[in-house]
DNA sequence: TATACTCATTATGTATACAATTTAGATTCG
DNA sequence: CGAATCTAAATTGTATACATAATGAGTATA
């Protein structure tokens, strides 16, 4: 045997939570997910504590808990914590050597979001969007910082979601940002990589806090 | 009432991992920390369901947790980690226009740096240097990011104290190294700051992992 | 009518019993 | 003697009973 309960109740509620079938702001009982999951409270109090910690759900002691919202003055914490982690990334990785494999990896990408920008397919875009963002994090491999920009990642998919597929212009403006991102990198101009990633971050906070 | 058990244990298991009455690498099981905590599996497992998130111990299904020990190869990515971190703030907080109280707090801060040099008091020198570290994420206010250096030095902090102990002759560089870092921050030179700070961090990483 | 109180309901907090898994040591067989 | 297997102890995983705190409806009172 495997998967243990409390790992699927973990896996389970997630997902729930980021395909929105829990939406932000919404009260959760335990009781709920008892009769949702077909599993008693202990599993699934222990998913909640990690999904708490991770930010994904707030506890409040003897109150209950509640799926997290993204509150506006958070989207500048979280764009700014973002920049401070990708500006130094691809300022790092444009002093590096690469595997053929990875710049085949980020070409096949960015052929992609030019296809779905071409389609008007914002959902897909917005998918290779973050693939981009956390391939990027994988090529420079620092396991904190990966696992750091893929909560981040989690704890704002749903908020990105919902606002970018209000306003399809963005991905035409988006998709160059990430094709000259990858170009600066790959000639070794870090610093000018840097400028380019955080103008891209502050165009997308623009986006979002319209 | 206020404190819940589940809260009780959490704080006292970390700190019994902070200041070091659990080693990193010990195995611990949850009986041995009933006993010691006077509560029942329950709270404690919550506890350590939180501590497993936050990096302090490591879990492995049916098998028992220890506590986290950092690798030689983790201090690379956590000193790279707090330089995207750090070298970022100390940028954008030499834009800024500063409160009386923090420059206050710094000043006193440096001020007890130095005399913990003075007195060649290797334990209070750390402290003083954890506390600047933290201050200035504190000041740049990214509730983020604050969160993130403090869970940073916390799995870090037993490494860094009983490596620092070792070696009394780095205290004076660091203090050197701190005043000059917030005289640039406060002359708004945030990108000499940034390569100071880096600096900074890589000779501490390499005092560390001699 | 407004307010304060009571009490039942329902939620979470905690303890504990039981199940399943791992581990180590004893035992058996080659 | 070594290796494989079985068994028992201990540990974690799970379910559940009970304790306690929060909530709200209903009622009494000013």
């Amino acid at each position: 045997m495997a998967e243990t309960l409390k790992e699927k109740a973990y896996t389970s509620i997630r997902q729930r939570i980021l395909d929105g079938t829990l939406k932000a702001g919404e009260f959760l009982t335990e009781r709920s997910l008892v009769e949702t999951l077909g599993m008693s409270r202990t599993p699934i109090r222990a998913a909640l504590e990690r999904l708490d910690v991770e930010g994904l759900v707030w506890y409040t002691p003897n109150k209950g808990l509640v799926v997290a919202e993204i509150s506006l003055n958070r989207v500048d914490d979280f764009f700014d914590f973002r920049t401070a982690l990708e500006c130094h990334i691809v300022r790092k990785l444009a002093q590096r050597n690469w595997d053929q494999d990875d710049v085949d990896w980020f070409e096949e990408n960015l052929r992609q979001q030019q296809q779905y920008v071409q389609d008007n397919d914002c959902a897909r875009f917005t998918e290779a969007d973050s693939l981009f963002h956390r391939k990027l994090a994988r090529v420079y491999d620092n396991a904190e910082i990966v696992q750091t920009i893929e909560s981040l990642q989690d704890r704002f998919y749903r908020t990105a979601l919902s606002v970018l597929q209000k306003d399809a212009g963005h991905i035409q403006v988006s998709c160059e940002d990430h094709a000259a991102i990858f170009a600066l990198i790959r000639q070794g101009e870090g610093d000018a990589a840097a400028r380019k990633m955080e103008q891209h971050l502050v165009y997308g906070k623009r986006i979002l806090v319209m």
